[in-house]
RNA sequence: CCGCCUGUAGCUCAGCGGGACAGAGCAACGGACUUCUAAUCCGUGGGUCAGAGGUUCGAGUCCUCUCAGGCGGACCA
């Protein structure tokens, strides 16, 4: 974008002046954007910490450099104001000209390889509005950093052989056949048919989402298996049975011949046989992954692969870690004390860790077993391109085409389309000599991890790991994106009690407290794809409720959802990541003010003014070959603040990206509509008969409704409705 | 006990390279639709930026301490 060039050259012009005028060399010039319209479009504070190096007043320094200054041809004005801010004021109708063209800056940063890994739901139950979170952040962190040039691939983990998708299976397996009715809302049978029935929510594929699917069958069912362990120990130990069974994995059974194994078992009285329950549960973390694959296509995300925990055990990533360690001296097995029997990694000589009691990690366990964190060190290795053999060949996945998706519009939902069409979503396999054509993993150069801030720890032992392993510069491009949990006020809570016709059964203390933590465990939350439902439902009412006794638009629907994603997306995009998100619905459904559908709308308006304008006057948007009609008009200040604002995004994705921090590019685009609203008012275009006044509006407003689209759709992922 | 995060208007939050009068939204009250859609705009009221020290020409912002809350420091993830 234009001001960071201007902003770049002006500030080569002020330290060539102040090294040639004063024999001062600055380290660095910073030019900021003053608060105020009337103290510049740029200014330079430095005069100030100057004075005393300098020993000149600060106003002098100021007035000097402002004097003898080569400035570049964009800056029109210098003046010295207050006690010596160097304020510069820029060449309006150049701007706004340069904006038009569409001039965009430089490559931001250097240009590598990027991998963004966020989602990561456990397949074991449907996704709720914390995982929203993490899905909405990850995807804005990809989509910024694919504007600023960068190739970025989408990674969603998934948690494959993982307890939690074990006691679903537990749940299937072992609780009462009244339970598995109940969660299905389903007379009681014979458990088989009952299994046979769950199974059968799943549609096959990515289904087209909503509730009521399997995930949502695993919601319910999920939070009894945990109580039911809490209260009798002898449950516990199907746990164990299950994950044994997964570990020994399904070798080869298909789901259906599963299914017909566990049949026979019910009708045999026979134990379940071991490869049927591993196939059963492959089935739970499938169709539980493509429900979530659903869930975020409805939000227009998408992802490039899929890699399976399974995988990475089966292919003997961890195993190769594990040497790697070894050799190295990172990890030590413990003969005694309370971790004998482990492997554990020594975080003592870490600075970072100096500070804790017991500054080791275990990452295999007594029994053998390696820790989720092991398997994350195997895992972040390969994404680095450092998990590597003695012969220094890279070790890697088998691929396989899971499935292929479309989006009409960056901001459309995705859809999952059959036959090689659209883009393709890659699952890892743990066959390595599989692969797909053209494509390649993994061995990045950057990678995002976006997990929330409770596994800050493991997250750290991880990129120890990395440089322990002797790639420092790895850990350092090993990023934790961490953010602050989703959690429900009481009154949400209440809202969902009463919904569900439930209780969780949380104490008076807990109903207290600012905020309650959901709990898949206990089955406390707001699921995302219900969510979603009562916020089209909210923005259907919206629209019928402004109707104003018309008919129903054909595209209500339509209207709707643009109108629910937005306010979901903004809801999660402008909060600062550090901070918990207590999720109420009456703020979650409001639809004005600092909201998503505030900012929709100021991009809806302006592009209704040249719909209008075309119609009425056979004029369209304002083409940079008009930009001689400007010439001579001086544009207002009030225009201006708009163009100014709309010349800084690079300098805010930059920032936003720099610092992951989202809330600044939210509130960058809210400052916009802002701006926008009050303009709309004050500048009439279409009924404004003075055609140089109307040329500079259409001008300016093109210029809005072009950086909306990029902010909003591309940026943010928020789609623009037709109408509203 | 140790580490990280948070504390700004009645409520929810901005203010993340120290800088020029501390901002939005909600809620309250009062205005503006024969006009390019009022999901908008304008106005009013509302703040010892948790507290105390310090650094600086200048501190909501940086440092130290105190207080309050949250989260970590698992052979859970």
């Amino acid at each position: 974008m234009p001001l960071n060039d201007i902003r770049d050259r002006a500030a080569a012009a002020l330290a060539a002046a102040l090294e040639a005028e004063l024999g001062h060399r600055p380290d660095e010039v910073v030019l900021e954007v003053p608060p105020r319209r009337d103290l510049g479009d740029l200014a330079w504070p430095g005069a100030l910490p100057l004075a005393r190096v300098l020993k000149r007043a600060p106003r002098q320094i100021a007035e000097t450099v402002a004097a003898q200054a080569v400035w570049p041809p964009e800056v029109r004005k210098v003046e010295v104001a207050g006690p010596g801010f160097l304020n510069l004021w820029l060449d309006r109708t150049e701007v706004l000209g340069r904006l038009l063209r569409g001039e965009h800056g430089g490559v931001f940063g250097s240009a590598v390889k990027t991998v963004v890994e966020h989602t990561n739901i456990n397949p074991n139950k449907a996704a709720h509005i914390g995982h929203l979170r993490n899905a909405v952040l990850g995807d804005v962190l990809v989509r910024c950093l694919a504007g600023l040039g960068l190739e970025v691939e989408v990674q969603n983990y998934v948690d494959d052989t993982g307890v939690q998708v074990a006691d679903v299976v537990v749940g299937l397996l072992h609780l009462p056949e009244t339970d598995l009715a109940d969660c299905l809302g389903d007379e009681p049978v014979r458990r088989d048919e009952l299994i046979e029935r769950a199974i059968a929510l799943d549609s096959g594929g990515v289904p087209d989402a909503a509730t009521d699917d399997f995930d949502d069958f695993c919601w319910a069912l999920y939070p009894r298996v945990t109580a039911r362990y809490a209260e009798d120990d002898a449950f516990r130990e199907h746990r164990a049975e299950v994950l044994h069974a997964v570990e020994a994995g399904p070798g080869g059974l298909d789901l259906e011949q599963s299914l017909a194994l566990l049949r026979g078992a019910v009708i045999g009285g026979d134990p379940w046989p071991q490869r049927a329950v591993a196939g059963l549960a492959a089935a739970v973390a499938d169709a539980n992954l493509r429900c979530h694959l659903a869930t975020m296509a409805r939000l227009g995300i998408g992802y490039d692969l899929l890699p399976h925990e399974s995988d990475i055990l089966r292919l003997g990533f961890w195993r190769r870690a594990f040497d790697l360690l070894r050799e190295s001296g990172a990890i030590r097995l413990e003969a005694e004390g309370k971790n004998a029997g482990c492997w554990v990694m020594s975080l003592a000589a870490s600075p970072e860790f100096a500070d804790m009691d017991d500054p080791d990690k275990i990452l295999v366990r007594s029994n053998g077993t390696v820790t989720y964190t092991g398997k994350d060190i195997a895992y972040q290795l390969w994404k680095l391109g450092l998990l590597v053999d003695a012969d220094g060949a890279r070790f890697d996945f088998g691929y396989r085409r899971y499935a292929d998706w479309r989006q009409d519009g960056p901001a459309e939902p995705v859809r999952y389309v059959g036959g090689g069409e659209g883009r393709c979503l890659a699952s890892t396999t743990a066959a390595p000599e599989q692969r797909l054509e053209g494509r390649s993993f993994g061995a990045a150069g950057r990678v995002y991890n976006v997990i929330d801030v409770r596994q800050a720890y493991p997250q750290r032992v991880v990129k120890e790991a990395v440089r322990v392993l002797g790639h420092p510069e790895a850990a350092d491009s090993s990023v934790h994106f961490a953010y602050e949990m989703v959690a429900l006020t009481p009154a949400a809570v209440r809202v969902i009690e009463q919904r569900s016709g439930t209780s969780f059964g949380l104490s008076d203390d807990e109903m207290a407290k600012p905020y309650v933590e959901m709990s898949g465990r206990r089955g406390i939350g707001v699921r995302a794809d219900e969510f979603l439902d009562v916020l089209v439902d909210a923005a259907e009412d919206a629209i019928v409720g402004r109707l104003d006794g018309a008919g129903e638009p054909a595209d209500i629907a339509e209207r709707a959802r643009a109108i629910a994603v937005g306010a979901l997306r903004y809801l999660m995009a402008r909060q600062s990541r550090n901070r918990v998100l207590a999720f109420d619905f009456d703020e979650a459904l409001a639809f004005e003010g600092d909201t998503g559908p505030y900012l929709q709308y100021s991009a809806v308006r302006a592009a209704k003014i040249f719909d209008k304008l075309e119609a009425r006057r056979g004029e369209g948007r304002f083409s940079a070959d008009e930009l001689p009609s400007l010439a001579g008009l001086e544009v207002p200040d009030d225009l201006w603040g708009l163009v100014l604002e709309c010349a800084r995004r690079r300098d805010v994705v930059a920032q936003a990206v720099g610092s992951l921090e989202f809330s600044l590019l939210a509130q960058h685009t809210h400052g916009l509509a802002q701006l926008f609203h009050r303009l709309y008012h004050a500048h009439p275009v279409v009924p404004e008969d003075d055609a140089a006044l109307r040329a500079l509006r259409r001008a300016v407003f093109t210029v809005f409704v072009g950086e909306m689209r990029v902010l909003l759709e591309e940026l943010l992922g928020i789609p623009i409705p037709g109408e509203m």
